[in-house]
DNA sequence: CTGTTAGCGCGTTCAC
DNA sequence: GTGAACGCGCTAACAG
């Protein structure tokens, strides 16, 4: 209990040096002799001397922190990813600030408060922002995630949404399907519409229908997915297969479906996009494009260092997807396939 | 392109005032002159002025930042507490930083780093952090959030865990269920041990048996519970019925169960914890004992900003939890109730 | 109501 | 290799 907190000049007194000794010891140890280094230390532990951060932002400024700025922190979809970034970030001396752009109360005046005094840099996974907004001359370094903006000049790290509706589009194909529909994103979304055109184009490849009544409306939510199954179940003619935009909307799918009596695959396969966690201990198993989002967000995280030093090398990065096979897809009319491994 | 950006006293020149004065039409306006606010906040507007928070946060010794340290990030049960967190925090002008005190290269000493000059508050979500960590001098207040520490003298929010179980045993109990076995959570956690603990008190209670190899080892993770499904199996007397300690172990549970070719709730009747959102959303849809997880941060955030304030009025505050009937539990041996609403 | 003054605690010049 | 002095940008205190 020592009251207030010991400052760098209560650790030069211990230790018999200057205020400058002690900043360069614990900064830049190789520019004191090893004796004074030594004393430093042991007056740093005696003390209990820790660096006060504010004081050391304001002279180097810099922040220490990188905002990472997601639509909705409660979409598990992020979690995954913001936990690699936060892996690469801490060794490297920088804090994660998350912020929720479509929160209650944090309104879009957000990004405006974010200059460089706030953040040293802007991990952006909300396509919602306006381009114009990003491009603020306060703003610190701005990496685009998960989405991108043609034309901005912006640096981004996704993934190959085109391949990944191919992989699905592939997958149903090669099970005898040729009724495949597809359960969209919100409009105006760069991935839906990423997702849906790799769709089209795959479906015209390969001489199957592309038939705009298969095409469903979505939001990515687990309820416009129970909606779609609906909307499915009223169709005159049914695809006998559907590639939904997310692992989400694909569930809600199934549930619904399963609730009216009729199964997955045997009615109707269903492909889902993302393969969160959870999607592989469902009934039935999720097939799924699934993203590496761990290796995302380190990714990430280590684009944003670059850019933070300056080395801007790599501006766009895409990172490839992989069909996770499971039990929700079989050939038209065909129950589950054999028991195989989980 | 100003190249560098304004300071206060540019604006203050610009505007033909003092710098205090600037400071002041920003934080106090109620304290100058109406005259004087427009003129200030036309220089503001005019050289696209905005804080330096660093400067700031130097001179008013706070960081601006609350710190919440997560077990797991990628844990979907907590990021809709953050979301929680995040919207009280943001209109009181703090940020929200997540830490992740179980990533890769975040190891135990980052508590250590984490004084004043870092958050101006600390909410803590895992169990394993060790109290005596929590008590160091330097710390800004802390507040235990989803856990707690008997006679630590630490403020906590939680929900009533005891109750939770009693919840899910009643259900099961009034269903005909006399064999009810409890997968566990992790070893020496509060939660584990405050769940096995009402669950014990609510059997007894009810004079139904309590019979240790029912109650069976789990980590929270989705693989414990498809291990315990396999143990479950080659159980001489099976329980009719399982209380999961969280809901990932009950999806993991339900799904091998399934994938064995046995059937929920028909051969066993399964209750999560949590209630996470896909719950609902999956077949069998989960009856799980419901946490209020966005009132959860919000009332985490404002019990923070009231310690913040020095005003420690509530110390623990306890959330009541309610259990949710869906479609996988039904009396002993009975199939799926008829179709009820989703 | 407004201006002047004096730091917040640190990192970095420049001398020595 | 080390110390003295300065200032990062802002706001709290005190005058006026």
């Amino acid at each position: 209990m020592t009251g207030s907190h010991p400052r760098i000049r209560d650790v030069a007194e211990l230790a018999g040096v200057s205020t400058a000794t002690v900043s360069r010891a614990l900064s830049k140890p190789e520019l004191v002799s090893k004796e004074t280094l030594e004393a430093v230390l042991l007056a740093v532990r005696d003390s209990g001397y820790v660096v006060n951060h504010a004081a050391r932002n304001l002279r180097q400024q810099r922040t220490g922190g990188i905002v990472a700025l997601v639509p909705n922190l409660a979409n598990p979809f992020f979690s995954r990813i913001l936990a690699g970034i936060a892996s690469v970030l801490g060794p490297a001396g920088l804090s994660l600030l998350v912020a929720d752009s479509q929160a209650p109360g944090g309104d879009a005046r957000l990004i405006r408060s974010l200059n460089r005094s706030r953040a040293d840099g802007l991990i952006v996974f909300d396509g919602a922002v306006p381009p114009e907004e990003l491009r603020a001359a306060a703003l610190p370094p701005v990496l685009l995630a998960c989405e991108w903006i043609d034309g901005a000049g912006l640096p981004s790290i996704r993934v190959d949404n085109r391949a990944g509706a191919a992989l699905a589009v592939a997958h149903l194909g090669g099970l005898g399907h040729t009724a495949i529909g597809h359960l969209c994103g919100p409009g105006g979304n760069v991935l839906t519409e990423a997702r849906a055109e790799g769709m089209r184009a795959a479906l015209a490849e390969r001489g199957l229908p592309v038939r705009e009544e298969w095409f469903m409306p979505g939001d990515f939510s687990l309820g416009s997915g129970r909606a779609a199954a609906e909307r499915w179940l009223a169709l005159a003619e049914r695809p006998t297969a559907l590639f939904c935009s997310n692992d989400e909307m694909a569930c809600g799918f199934i549930a619904e479906v399963q609730r009216r009596g009729l199964r997955v695959p045997r009615d109707v396969s269903v492909v889902g996009f993302d393969d969160i966690e959870l999607v592989a201990h469902v009934t039935p198993a999720l097939t799924s494009i699934a993203q590496p989002r761990t290796e995302i967000g380190e990714k990430a995280a280590r684009m944003m260092l670059a850019l933070i030093a300056g080395e801007a090398d790599e501006a766009d990065v895409v990172l490839p997807v992989e069909l996770v096979r499971r039990d929700s897809t079989a050939a038209p009319g065909r129950g589950a396939r054999p028991l195989a491994s989980a």
